[in-house]
DNA sequence: GTGCTCCCTG
DNA sequence: CAGGGAGCAC
């Protein structure tokens, strides 16, 4: 199995989608991933700083940045490098190589945003320059860009002169800017000083916990002091992480003055560019883990990784499975023994559906095709709400299910989570269904609507507000158990048509639309009525609210009853008909309870075989067998529409529905009860 | 045109 | 069990 982190190497391109994370220098690969794109995740902008303070300050220096013309002259070679490297980090591939990386050749790239804004000085402090340069020479009136023609002109012999004195006023332009920029580096450097000793030096003592994270938050708040503070320190601030990391040696040869930087810092400075002790210094992700934001969306990603990877585990556990004992193994099995697989053939009819009723799936939920995943939905989104939002009002009405994307985990919009990759072989349905139950049952306390719920929808879901935890029959209160064998479902055992099926069933019932327990209904209903009317079926299913869908899906419900019933009726009068003895045939026309026709038509309306097969029922399958008998004797069976007669008989012999099925949910076996 | 049913197919 | 086509009745 694959470890979360191994997963998450599996997807560079998600790893660090945002440049700021890319050029993040740390030696832990799998922290960039959990780093949300934020600007308060610098160690100088910490989680602290946030746009109250820290966004301010950065515009106060912007609006300052032309208080520091040294910082601009003299420097184009470093001018070119700050772009060089912007487009570097730019054009880069996210790989991982690049996010663990090494930490010199990384944290010279760390700060970019820092380099932009320098570099972005610097841009006007040279147009600035040259703007000045044409005042100096404007005589000139055409600049640098004309000089050529101006030497060509002897005639302007007075222009010449001006354009001497324009270079000595460039000259001495910049040999001021120089000094001021060797004042602005001294002070940079000391600031330097001060923001390792508050910062750095602290970082390094402490081993985490919530002290040091308030401790943390006053380094950064000093520091994001001396930001708005001093405004040359505000500067030199700025630049401090990137000419801390890669640029001070460099700096110190360039100036000749390599002590600036005391030893301390010096030895700080290493430390933090030191391999594991890396994080102690820019702490962007365990900082950000420390914190309770932070943990919570380390929690997350880490229930969406566990939930993914279990997915998987399960479905290679079904398929496996299914391929070492296909015999036993149908998809209808797996279906119905997993209660997970359901959902490997309903996103395809789900598509259909979500086509054929779009209308009606605005309101109306899916039909019972989709009813595995539908009715998880609702727990679903609850689920996903509270992953996503864990302090959402539960009270909320759940959203319409929408057609597909509903299925996947928001990481769209969560951009601090992984997004699983395309190619991930986890399916989609099962997927879901691990993730929503998984998480969303493991919230134990997590209330749930009740206008999720099918208000009338197996009773004993009413006596419980909360959804268990998780569906374990064992688990369960005993009397839920029992109300749930009540309401024609079977407890425990590898059908899913238990009191569990119920169980998830029931949290996510909607009035709209038709449930497992729907269908289990339509089906001990057709042992009374074969062809019942749509509006004797509405009378029957008073806890769904009927659309043409609903109804059309019904129907079709017992279309398919009665296909499955006239099928079994020919198959075992044309064997009877093949039975040479009078005594055998006799026997075969007859529909006893130990009968094999019995027990087929029993298995299939009445799987559970929780309720008692009406004998009128047992009666009129007799006489539909008896029928069918007659006219393959008969030889009626030519004719292409023998069975119609037959199909007529068998219409006018319903007999009307127990009351107890006017009832919401599974009808209640009074014969058994007594 | 709509609703219902049967038949066929997957 | 669902989807779709065809046929029939209203």
């Amino acid at each position: 199995m694959d470890t979360p982190s191994d997963r998450f190497h599996q997807q560079p391109s998600q790893m660090c989608p945002f440049e700021l994370y890319r050029n993040l220098p740390d030696s832990n690969p799998t922290s960039h991933r959990f780093s949300p794109g934020s600007l308060a995740s610098h160690p100088l902008f910490g989680p602290h700083m946030h746009l109250s303070n820290a966004s301010q300050r950065w515009g106060n220096f912007r609006q300052r940045q032309g208080l520091f013309p040294g910082l601009l002259v003299d420097d184009d070679v470093g001018e070119e490098d700050v772009f060089a490297k912007r487009e570097f980090s730019v054009g880069a591939t996210p790989s991982p190589q690049c996010c663990p990386g090494d930490r010199g050749q990384d944290s010279a790239r760390e700060p970019e945003d820092w380099n932009q804004n320098f570099a972005r000085v610097k841009r006007l402090r040279i147009n600035s320059a040259l703007r000045n340069e044409e005042e100096v020479g404007r005589k000139g009136k055409k600049g640098r860009k004309n000089g050529a023609s101006v030497k060509i002109d002897e005639r302007k012999g007075a222009e010449q002169g001006n354009r001497r004195e324009s270079r000595e006023g460039r000259k001495r332009q910049r040999q001021e800017l120089k000094l001021q920029l060797e004042e602005t580096r001294g002070k940079l450097l000391e600031l330097q000083r001060k923001v390792w000793r508050v910062y750095g030096g602290q970082r390094i003592e402490k081993k985490g916990g919530e002290e040091e994270q308030e401790d943390e938050a006053l380094n950064l708040d000093e520091v994001a002091d001396m930001f708005s503070n001093d405004d040359e320190a505000l500067i030199s601030a700025g630049f401090s992480p990137q000419r801390c990391s890669s640029k001070k040696n460099n700096e110190s040869n360039q100036n000749g003055n390599p002590g600036i930087i005391p030893e301390e810092t010096s030895m700080d400075l290493d430390l933090e560019l030191n391999g594991d002790q890396v994080w102690l210094g820019c702490s962007l992700v365990r900082g950000e883990w420390e914190s309770t934001e932070g943990g919570q969306k380390f929690a997350q990603a880490l229930k969406q990784e566990l939930a993914s990877v279990v997915a998987q585990v399960i479905d290679r556990v079904v398929r496996l499975y299914a391929e070492t004992d296909p015999s036993s193994v149908t998809p209808a099995t797996v279906s119905m023994e997993t209660g997970v697989a359901i959902d490997l053939n309903s996103e395809r009819r789900q598509r259909s559906d979500t086509v054929a009723c779009v209308v009606e799936q605005v309101e109306a939920l899916p039909l019972i095709t989709k009813s595995p995943q539908d009715k998880r939905a609702p727990i679903a989104q609850s689920g996903q709400k509270d992953l996503l939002l864990p302090q959402s009002n539960p009270s909320l009405a759940p959203l319409p299910q929408p057609p597909l994307s509903a299925l996947f985990p928001p990481r769209s919009k969560d951009h601090f989570l992984p997004s699983y990759s395309p190619d991930n072989s986890v399916p989609l349905p099962l997927l879901h269904y691990t993730m929503q139950n998984l998480f969303a049952r493991s919230l134990s306390s997590l209330p749930l609507n009740k206008d999720c719920l099918s208000e009338p929808f197996m009773d004993f879901r009413s006596h419980n507000s909360v959804f268990p935890p998780l569906p374990l029959l064992g688990q369960l209160d005993p009397s839920l158990l029992d109300r749930a064998r009540d309401g024609g479902m079977r407890g425990g055992g590898a059908t899913v048509d238990g009191a569990d099926a119920a169980l998830y069933l029931a949290a996510g019932s909607s009035q709209e639309g038709l449930s497992p327990c729907h269908l289990k209904k339509a089906k001990l209903m057709f042992f009374y009525s074969r062809y019942p009317s749509s509006s004797t079926l509405k009378t029957f299913f008073p806890d769904v609210k009927f659309n043409r869908c609903v109804t059309s899906q019904l129907i079709k419900w017992f279309s398919n009853f009665r296909e499955f019933f006239y099928i079994q009726m020919e198959r075992f009068a044309r064997q009877a008909a093949r039975e040479g003895l009078a005594s055998a045939r006799e026997r075969a026309v007859r529909l006893g309870r130990d009968s094999e026709l019995y027990r087929i038509l029993n298995m299939h309306y009445n799987k559970s075989n929780d309720y008692q097969v009406p004998e009128r029922f047992v009666e009129v399958s007799e006489i539909a067998l008896r029928e069918f008998y007659s006219a393959i004797q008969s030889g009626r069976d030519a004719d292409p529409c023998w069975k119609k007669a037959i199909y007529k008989i068998i219409s006018k012999l319903d007999s009307p529905v127990p009351d107890s099925f006017r009832l919401p949910g599974c009808p209640t076996d009074t014969y058994r009860m007594g």
